[in-house]
DNA sequence: TTTCGTTCGTATAGTCTCCGAACGATGGCG
DNA sequence: CGCCATCGTTCGGAGACTATACGAACGAAA
């Protein structure tokens, strides 16, 4: 076992090219990614055995033999699963970052007890596993996105707009109906739709930028050279507590004019004072991290253009850099699925890093 | 060439591990690196031939043969630059982290030519090259601290202290009186003082911190996952202009109420604003980031211990995860040369990232 | 003072993975 | 129907690491 494993790596290297840039034949990989022809194959090889990828048929049309594309193949999936104030989902994504099928639940979870809504959470999750079952497909994983501070051991420690203080969500597996072997990881919902918005949405091309869900609170999720931050405790990313108004109104947290309290999507505020609001937290955001680009998620994407533009104009004109080079604000793509995405992200991505998790099929596998 | 480099990778590891922990024989190395104690040798043997490192006498003491320790060596140093509204620096930093010398010139710089200002710098600059030269020593580059807005390139483009707009840096060797081939970069000086704490001072056990140097301005460098946060445009760390109290004075970078304007070391603010200004300013760093510790340094960490004690029990108390992980605040242990240091460090760490860019002197060279 | 046991560092053979170059495969084009 | 550009595979060789064995050096104990 090599301290630092050189096909492992490429072929994570290969897997992410393929990932992100579409169909390939290997000669396009072999320049692209700067290996040779002849380690291309041999690696193609192997996650063709592994089912990570397919071959398509060979097509013509130009001069020369007709290149064979290597296509992320659809039978590698992950499991997404959100609790949220007025929801429960879950999700299966495949690597090549489609959605196979997608269950969720209604409600009003405030002041629920946790055992009550992880029992709604249960159902969904069966169901999404029946899906993986029928469709012969193989799960690498899961995450479940909540809206509260958690640390990577999945440790609630609260989440205001459940009401939720101090719950145990370690170890989820047997509360959730899943094998006790199945990986699963709980993460703030915010730092996962971050992690869709880099995969998925217009973080594809940028390598830091500060995602903003608006929602009943805010959450944010930095995205710092192409690495989410969770933080020392997994905390980061609490922008909806940032100070705008240190005379403003009461926040749930204890203080007096968070973020959250201006532009939470059940206060009614003005176009106008959410934009300054959110103008004058991203202030403080781009002065310290100096961003690619702040990207608007949740109730904040689907607002008016305007309030995008009108924070961007203003950002240009209170920033010390924004003379030279002002920091764009962008509007999300993504849906209220963001996180739900972002959670079945994680375990892809885990994938992608090291393709030799997933097993290969002795069938497939060449003599 | 390997499009992954194996053994660079490696004599990068085993060199940083010797940097970091100090002399060790190779059987120690081997255990602690997970490498076999043969490709320890072929490693510490390359390493010797580029005089990065040398052997020590064998040292006995304990049962079995004596272990010879590897250390680093004080032969390959880098160059620190320094330019601030009160002095031009250069100072020599060998790899194993010593100050080899080190030169200054006071004067107050706010309004003059940045021409003049330059023309001193090439003194000291010169002053230092001379000291490498007369030690035989290899220099592996250099780096210039700023305070202002840098880009990469070396285009800077505001130091609100200096009163500078706009000022070309690209290239600086001609002015420096340095070789064309000089490698040399410019950089923020709070992000180079922050790369210092990392390598130096309290951030070497640390992974994620923000370091805050008060002077003249106030400047942060963040460092996540032990990397430098320098922002798109180089312009991350501009901390000295988040607002604490928006309807405080003008400052001079055109908005009203940033901590610059409370905590700079010119203005006449008690113990206690400061103290209140700071909680303020890294409330929303620490919501955002959640660094495991929070570490001032300059004229922050010169000043009482109460302040550290102060803010930090302010942040516990007005961050939404204090109540069960505090941030910590820190007082730096480096003085007031840490940006200059953290200027060489900059090419230090280029040296120790890719060993092989150091020559193998041909004496030594093993057959 | 001799012998044993322990630890350090080196030497050698084997393995893994990559690269380079040559070669067969495939199909457009004249 | 032959030419040729391009694709993908095969095969020998090189680089680097691992495992194992071995010599070197020294303390401890008889």
């Amino acid at each position: 076992m090599g301290l630092l494993d050189v096909r492992r790596h490429h072929l994570s290297l290969v897997l992410d090219h393929l990932v992100r840039s579409g169909p390939r034949s290997r000669a396009a990989l072999a320049q692209e990614t700067g290996l040779t022809k002849a380690t291309v194959s041999a690696l193609v090889a192997d996650l063709l055995a592994r089912q990570l990828v397919e071959e398509r048929e060979p097509v013509g049309g130009r001069i020369g033999r007709p290149a064979t594309d290597i296509a992320v193949s659809h039978t590698v999936v992950a499991l997404g699963l959100q609790v949220d104030a007025d929801r429960v989902a879950a999700c299966v994504l495949d690597i090549a970052g489609d959605i196979r099928s997608r269950h969720s639940r209604g409600g009003d979870h405030r002041d629920a007890e946790p055992a009550t809504v992880l029992e709604l959470l249960r159902e969904v999750t069966a169901e999404a596993m029946a899906d993986i079952e029928a469709a012969d497909l193989w799960c690498a994983g899961g995450a479940l996105a909540v809206p509260g501070l958690v640390d990577e051991t999945g440790e609630l420690f609260v989440a205001a707009n459940l009401h939720w203080l101090d719950v145990d969500l370690t170890a989820p597996q047997s509360r959730l109906g899943l094998p006790p072997s199945f990986p699963i990881v709980v993460d703030n919902e915010a730092n996962l739709a971050a992690l869709a918005e880099l995969r998925h949405g217009l973080g594809r091309d940028l390598t830091s930028f500060v995602y903003v869900s608006g929602g009943v609170g805010v959450g944010a999720g930095a995205v710092i050279d192409g690495r989410i931050v969770r933080g020392a405790n997994g905390f980061a990313g609490e922008l909806g507590h940032v100070v705008v108004d240190p005379s403003g109104v009461r926040c749930a947290c204890g203080t007096r004019g968070c973020l959250e309290t201006v532009v939470g999507a059940r206060r009614r505020t003005s176009s106008a004072r959410r934009a300054d609001a959110l103008a004058a937290a991203f202030r403080n955001v781009v002065h310290l991290l100096d961003p690619e680009a702040v990207i608007l998620g949740g109730s904040l994407a689907a607002g008016d253009e305007e309030i995008a533009d009108a924070v961007a104009e203003r950002l240009r004109e209170t920033t010390l850099g924004g003379r030279w080079r002002p920091c764009p604000v962008l509007g999300s793509a993504l849906g209220p699925d963001a996180a739900l995405i972002g959670a079945a992200t994680v375990a892809i991505d885990d994938v992608i890093a090291d393709p030799t998790t997933v097993p290969v099929d002795p069938l497939t596998q060449t003599a």
